[in-house]
DNA sequence: GTCTATACTCGGATAGAC
DNA sequence: GTCTATCCGAGTATAGAC
């Protein structure tokens, strides 16, 4: 049984799949310390033994699913990033299908970040996609819109770091954004829904000269 | 020996005390489900034995450790947010304070959001303080800027939300943002010190009408 | 390939000597 | 108050039957 690098072809419905499966839903819920061979388990609906009949160890099934989904998120990003576009243009996607991608999957984030922060030596090693995306053109961009004056001067790295922090930040945080806002979850659903144009606007009003 | 709700008083060398510093130091940097008891131990110098015999069990320390955490995190933002402050000069202080304690507490954050997505009833029911901030004479505030033409008009929940935002993620998403941007730590370090201006510049920038 | 049974390790918690 | 020794449950992993 061959191993692939990011695991089993998705939507066959072989055991492995299943398992892969379950596991990415346990592991990105409540990472590696948090879960258990046995859960991972019992949502595939198999037993314990069968996760090591496929995949040897804890260790290397975790290693599989986490970068299963930092290589989707990774390229997902890139697609956008890359793209040649308008200034105004491009920010208006980057916005808007980085936060369409965190609202379906908004439990990815706080993965991404929590578990590259516990464990940075397995992730600089082993998971993190070698293909990041290269803002270098989208710096470049910016600066020769600075240069034109057509936007108000601003440091591209810390641009690009405002607007990703305001379209990942809310999601993470959402829990204390709630108790915060006084909102109840159907409240902070809609406010979540709305930050798409908010963002935007707001990064667009900051860049006017 | 009594408990008092948030620990110890801190400053003293007591063997309470020490274990509450060394159980907010592993605590802190690696969560529940990450640590151990014996860690803890080790790191004040003294046996398992003893946790047990001043906190009852390890869901008791953590409570105590994660409460103490909370508080002192509460307290921090209520101050500049509730202070009678021009607008300006209240942003500026806000981002100026909150970007200051995360820079001398930088795992605190992480700990902040990872733990309380993944044990939100715990966090819920005993951990977090009763008086939180509130922001409501700050978006009253916010409204009135807007009615006198000083501001551009915004939703004051998404604005604060922006600022929280901008201030908090850099530092939990630190990693990936050096891989992103190529940064080493010395480069990494820089960059974050200059958000405080930065962030304040692009928020009034954001807001000018 | 899939199961049951079991080995082994680790971590939380307690007993009891000092 | 502090220690050593020990118990017990949980979790990873393997052996071996089918």
């Amino acid at each position: 049984m061959a191993k692939r690098e990011t695991g089993p072809e998705p939507g066959s419905d072989t055991t492995e799949q299943k398992i892969f499966d379950a596991a990415h839903e346990v592991f990105s819920q409540k990472g590696m310390d948090g879960s258990t061979m046995q859960e991972i388990a019992d949502r595939a609906g198999i037993n314990k033994a069968l996760l090591h009949y496929y995949y040897r160890s804890k260790d290397k099934l975790y290693e599989m699913v986490a970068r299963a989904i930092l290589t989707k998120a990774v390229s997902a990003v890139r697609g956008v990033l890359e793209v040649e576009m308008p200034l105004e243009e491009k920010i208006r996607r980057f916005i808007e299908t980085y936060i369409g991608i965190i609202s379906r999957n908004t439990s990815i984030p706080l993965f991404i970040i929590s578990e590259i922060n516990k464990h940075p030596d397995r992730f600089f090693s082993n998971i993190l996609p070698q293909d990041l995306p290269k803002p270098h053109a989208f710096f470049q961009q910016v600066e020769a819109e600075i240069a034109a004056g057509r936007i108000r001067p601003i440091k591209p790295q810390h641009l690009i770091v405002h607007i990703i922090s305001m379209c990942v930040f809310p999601f993470v945080g959402k829990p204390l954004m709630a108790v915060l806002l006084g909102m109840n979850p159907g409240e902070m659903k809609t406010f979540l829904k709305e930050r798409t144009e908010e963002v935007t606007q707001f990064v667009l009003a900051g860049l006017r000269p």
